[in-house]
RNA sequence: GCGAAAGUGGCGGAACUGGUAGACGCGCUGGAUUUAGGUUCCAGUGGGGCGACCCGUGAGGGUUCGAGUCCCUCCUUUCGCACCA
């Protein structure tokens, strides 16, 4: 029997353990239900942070109670391998990413080892590896069969110094993160899939799931964003010849108050009409430039310039004029908006700079209008005027007359619009899934033939930073035209890494499957009972999975629609940020470990100085471990010296998992200090005597609270761990239950039998959280079976019966007295012992009392006056 | 800019269905043990007041017998915005 906890060598004997039982591979059984437990897989970016501690921490917990609860579980693991930190890596080492990558993965896997998670490594997916990726090139085709998957141009960032695309990410204030150049954008040809088909079938789903963050569905229908409108046409004669100009508007209803109608930059008309202006033709390269971020744009000011081009009002037939705009994007609708400043915000700020008429169509209540300063009822719905015929209709009847007429006159129609954007996978970057395709210069674009996959991108290259190496590949592009025999060049472009894992869990449930993507295994597995991941991927990674998931149903690959049945979305893993700003400019971020914060006697920060030199850095409050700040806490390191129990602990214990964790040395320091003291109290319990065997009719008064209050406790964790997930509220509660031992007085053997239970209880209850630790204790207490496949136990109803209650009584809103009544005490009977209390009465006083409230088991409410 | 959320002691948080605000832990203070530091153990700890009591959940208003919780306005912070993953 060991008096100290050794966390290393408990540790390494409880993973032999699981390793040499083979206890975490998951077997398709249909005789047990199942229970998928699905983690958001790492990106190898060199080493764990604290985010997937976090992350893989909450799965596991969730894994190992489920286990216990009896389900089949299945927690698996791998790699979202490909991606630009691989390439940035790359240029600054000479290494190819392949290697990186690799490297990283063996690294990861170690620290995932040493953490103790329940994970299935028999089921590992690399998406880098063909035999993973080959069936994103075999389902692209499929979608390509389909029409789901087909070409146009694509808006991206164009660094014209490296002549390379750049990454949002590697956009700086609008210049190239390397060289500094001045960012374009460029229209090139991409290839899309087209998930605004299933747009109307995501958000409608969305009601369904009910074991979704509310705030995750709200954003994803906001993302997908339905609205219904009117589109217009404004006819326009050009060369001779007719055209129109179509915008999309939800507020027809103000047709008759568009003054000017704004196009994008790239909007053919606007190009022809700057062939012949100079001014104009500087204003458009002007919008052209920057990045494609859309915040940059939106935080854009407003500015246009007029083509000198008009259209006519499709009702009125008026002339409106058309101005190029550097808030209109290209991408969405037809790259043209009608301008209402009477009814508009920004229309209205943007008519007031440039000096476009503004009119009132609208009349709310008969509120005063004036074109002098923006009102925020002007944008609100009301009742037509100064539109002709339509004059006096509500919204509803005048987007619906106008849309009828414009119909009539083949110049509009209602519609649907969605704010979702089809999906442009093509990337052009080496480090990614090869785009299974063939130019031939006689048969066009080929796809690879089914029998030719998978398309092997090649591990030996070094990217520089200008451009993809893979063109410049020779024995990669040559090729012959599967269609034609004829000399042909194979597609550069590869797949946006979000297509790697928008189905890599569907794989997890058909490991070694290859001869299909998927086999009858995932009828077993899928959907994921429960998926957990950072809040930062609510909206893209989530929709797109949706998304494949439909179009593998609708290929007959599977029978699910929606692949991830509970979503728990983790909060952000934050440190304090400490710096110092020399005179020559450039911060220097310090590491909160290499930093000593200064309290005063009441222990409020009042400074805090570098350990190395004793002189002050500044706090820049608390932020996301990142690298830029040199805030972060390196897992192993921790590990190291408290051991993976207590790193998962802290972790479990300091936050609700959905809410941001902020680091504490301190506080990592106190659940150490626990589970030295857990297992302090089981040695010393084992070592206090003998106890007598536990019969609960014979208990005394002190014996029978304390194991109410271990029934109470097993109760409410049971329902924290499987009901609210709140981890943190159950590890309190097994603080109070052994509180609650070390307060209790456990001189006799009966007294000791409710003391072995109560800490049974303990460690079977903490074990998903600290099973290294568990798994020791659970031997030491007596048990040959291993805890981690014990059956979490039942709270005994009888164990829980109180004959005395103690409510609370209120006089006017304020507590003032507290009074103890039977348990099952009548209403009338709580009422008189509230009203008897001398205190109550002291602050009734003469007053009359007017009312009682009683609310059962909890207070009195008497209201005096 | 748009969309979504969160603000409670010195700190992380608890209060689950409108019903005792501050569970649990950290920190701090005092004490015991220790040659000392650390560890460990015991007690105290929202603010004010000698006290009876009063005040307190980002700010301001409202509903209610009763509001951290519901409603309105505002402020701050965090996440996402389609090529970071």
């Amino acid at each position: 029997m060991h008096d100290q906890y050794e966390p290393a060598a408990v540790e390494a004997e409880a993973q032999q353990y699981w390793e040499g039982a083979g206890t975490f591979r998951a077997v398709e059984d249909p005789a047990r239900p199942k229970y998928y437990c699905l983690s958001m897989f790492p990106y190898p970016s060199g080493r764990l942070h604290m985010g997937h501690v976090r992350n893989y921490t909450i799965g596991d917990v969730i894994s190992r109670f489920m286990r216990m609860q009896g389900r089949n579980v299945l927690q698996p693991m791998g790699w979202d391998a490909f991606g630009l930190p691989a390439e940035n890596a790359a240029m600054a080492n000479g290494v190819p990413p392949a290697r990186w990558t690799y490297d990283n993965i063996a690294t990861m896997k170690r620290q995932l080892k040493a953490l103790g998670f329940g994970l299935d490594w028999s089921r590992e997916v690399t998406t880098c590896r063909p035999d993973y990726y080959r069936w994103n090139q075999w389902l692209f085709l499929r979608m390509l069969e389909k029409g789901i998957a087909y070409q146009k141009t694509g808006t991206v960032n164009w660094d014209p110094v490296d002549q390379t695309v750049l990454a949002n990410e590697q956009v700086i204030d609008g210049r190239g993160w390397r060289t500094g150049a001045l960012i374009e954008k460029r229209e090139i040809p991409m290839y899309y899939l087209g998930i605004t088909r299933y747009a109307e079938e995501l958000l409608g789903a969305l009601e369904g799931l009910d074991g979704w963050p509310e705030r995750v569905r709200t954003m994803q229908a906001n993302w997908i964003g339905r609205s219904e409108g009117v589109t217009i046409a404004f006819p326009y004669e050009l060369d001779g010849a007719r055209h129109t100009l179509k915008v999309f508007t939800t507020r027809a209803d103000t047709l008759f108050g568009a003054t000017f109608v704004a196009v994008a930059a790239e909007h053919p008309l606007a190009t022809r009409a700057a062939a012949g202006d100079p001014a104009l033709a500087a204003f458009v390269d002007e919008c052209k430039r920057g990045s494609v971020m859309e915040a940059d744009l939106a935080t854009l000011e407003k500015r246009g310039m007029p083509t000198g081009f008009s259209v006519t009002h499709p009702l009125t037939g008026a002339r409106v004029p058309v101005w190029v705009g550097n808030y209109v994007l290209m991408g969405y609708g037809e790259g043209a908006v009608m301008g209402v400043p009477g009814h508009d915000e920004r229309d209205f700020a943007f008519a007031r700079k440039y000096g476009l008429p503004i009119v009132q169509v609208i009349d709310v209540d008969g509120r005063p209008y004036s074109a002098a300063a923006w009102q925020p009822w002007y944008a609100d719905h009301g009742r037509c005027i100064g539109s002709g015929r339509y004059d006096g209709l509500d919204y509803e009847a005048a987007v619906h007359a106008i849309a009828a007429d414009l119909a009539a006159r083949g110049l509009g129609a209602l519609q649907v619009q969605w704010r979702l954007r089809d999906w442009g996978i093509s990337r052009q970057r080496y480090w990614g899934c090869p785009i299974p395709l063939i130019h031939c210069a006689a048969c066009g674009t080929v796809p690879v033939p089914d029998r030719d996959l998978p398309v092997v991108l090649p591990e030996d290259l070094v990217p520089d930073g200008s451009g993809n190496p893979l063109a410049r590949l020779k024995a990669f592009v040559e090729c012959a035209c599967p269609a034609c025999g004829k000399p042909a060049r194979r597609e550069t472009d590869t797949m946006d890494t979000f297509v790697d894992s928008s189905w890599y869990f569907l794989r997890y449930a058909s490991p070694g499957s290859d001869a299909a993507m998927v086999d009858e295994r995932v009828r077993y597995w899928l959907p994921a009972d429960q998926y957990i991941g950072g809040i930062e991927h609510a909206i893209l990674h989530l929709l797109y999975s949706r998304f494949w998931t439909r179009v593998m149903r609708d290929l007959g690959l599977v029978s699910i629609s929606e692949p991830f049945q509970n979503l728990l979305t983790q909060g952000m893993v934050r440190n304090g940020i400490y710096f110092r700003k020399p005179a020559s400019g450039r911060v220097v971020y310090y590491n909160p470990a290499d930093v000593e914060v200064l309290t005063d006697a009441r222990g409020q920060p009042t400074g805090a100085r570098l350990k190395a030199d004793g002189q002050p850095v500044e706090s820049g409050g608390i932020g996301t471990m990142s690298k830029s700040k040199n805030n972060g806490v390196d897992p192993q390191a921790f590990i190291d010296r408290y051991g993976a129990d207590t790193a998962r602990l802290f972790m479990m214990f300091a936050a609700p998992p959905d809410l941001s964790l902020d680091w504490s040395d301190e506080g990592a320091e106190g659940a150490s200090r626990f589970l030295k003291r857990l297992w302090k109290t089981v040695h010393a319990h084992l070592a206090s005597g003998a106890r007598a065997p536990l019969d609960a009719a014979a208990l005394g008064a002190a014996d029978r609270a304390l194991r109410r209050i271990a029934h109470q406790t097993l109760a409410k964790v049971s329902d924290d761990y499987g009901r609210r997930r709140t981890f943190n509220t159950a590890i309190a509660a097994v603080m109070e239950l052994l509180n609650a031992v070390r307060d209790h007085d456990a001189a006799t053997p009966v007294a000791r039998a409710v003391v072995h239970e109560a800490l049974e209880f303990a460690v079977l209850m903490l074990s998903p959280v600290v099973p290294h630790v568990a798994h020791a204790l659970w031997r030491e207490l007596g048990h040959e079976r291993a805890v981690v496949d014990e059956a979490w136990p039942a709270s005994d109803p009888a164990a829980l019966v109180q004959d005395t209650v103690e409510l609370v009584v209120q006089v006017n809103g304020k507590v003032r007295s507290r009074i103890t009544v039977p348990v099952d005490a009548a209403e009338e009977a709580v009422r008189a012992a509230a009203l008897a209390d001398p205190t109550v009465q002291r602050f009734v006083g003469s007053q009359a009392v007017r009312k009682v409230i009683v609310v059962k088991g909890k207070l009195v409410s008497v209201v005096a006056g």
